[in-house]
DNA sequence: TCCAAATGCTTGACATGTCAACTACTAGGA
DNA sequence: TCCTAGTAGTTGACATGTCAAGCATTTGGA
């Protein structure tokens, strides 16, 4: 009854502070987020879209590689496919053949793109001040800056931790 | 240029610290959490479930009125009813009429579906600590759940805050 | 009593996400 | 050259999420 298979040591339950935190998370992601998503939608774009648009406005020559732009956008690459259509549809995002990998392909934020993601920015940047920062004091926002970003490359620099790997 | 319809001031940019908050944020959101639905997943679980079960579990005779489910485990109530047919099915959760009200259900947790949650917590509270906490430091702990529970408290108890309303 | 509005939940259509093939190309060694 | 393995990206089937509409019941007031 203590030692079955392989992982059967002790759980490591989360403690009240861990617990406090977990669930402050959950409650961004599943009512935060929605809202992000919901004012996008009105303005005919979806979250990835978003970060799609985000991605590519920072990178030189407002270019990636799909497979960089995949990874950037924290998405994965059949997901950028599937979604990357109705803005190359709509002239906001460009693709092109990479003439030295014939099995690649670069995507470039079009001018069209750029007024789009410009008019839209504001709308979003001011979602996520309100629901998120808006309630938090300068210290914690730094600490939560600091915490997050912890977390954060300590997720991207292992993806050993992570099984099969979201990608393709 | 600078004043057409509405909300026209000048938009309020993440400063350094709060963009580094918000890529951390991203990051958790598109990479650990499909994590965590994998592992769930390799048991024939969804997130949602998941969800289902703990605020079940912690609920009074493990019971709760659907809304009140849904709402516990922040979700829709359209999703809920989606999602907790297979549950009801297996039998890990139980409908029942209330009698006060014959328009509501209550739900309750089996005990085949608390066997189920008991054997299934802990690989998920594994993947918690381990994509989540572990990186973190006492202290970055307590600061993050600060910070997490002042977000969450503030989106939970100012709905108003929040367009349509996910709900129904 | 009656009726309109609100509440609790379900349904179905459609949009999006995910996963496992699949094509095309490149790299590198026998 | 040929072969195998690896990489870049796409596709399609299916699972899940979302939204608006719907039914049944309750509430509360005329």
């Amino acid at each position: 009854m203590t030692d079955d298979t392989a992982p059967e040591s002790a759980p490591r339950w989360l403690d009240a502070t861990q617990q406090t935190a977990w669930r402050g998370l959950l409650a961004i992601v599943s009512r935060a987020f929605p809202e992000f998503e919901r004012t996008l939608k009105a303005h005919d774009l979806l979250a990835v879209h978003y970060q799609i648009f985000a991605a590519l406005s920072e990178a030189p020559d407002r270019t990636l590689r799909l497979s960089e732009l995949a990874d950037g956008a924290d998405m994965s690459q059949s997901r950028l496919t599937h979604r990357i259509r109705v803005l190359v549809e709509r002239g906001e995002v460009a693709i092109s053949a990479d003439p030295d990998d014939r099995r690649a392909k670069n995507a470039t934020l079009t001018d069209v793109g750029m007024t789009r993601l410009e008019a839209i920015a504001p709308l979003h940047v001011e979602d996520v001040q309100r629901l998120i920062f808006d309630p938090l004091t300068r210290e914690q926002t730094t600490a939560l800056a600091d915490a997050m970003s912890t977390i954060g490359d300590h997720i991207c620099q292992h993806p050993e931790y992570l099984n099969p790997r979201p990608g393709s």
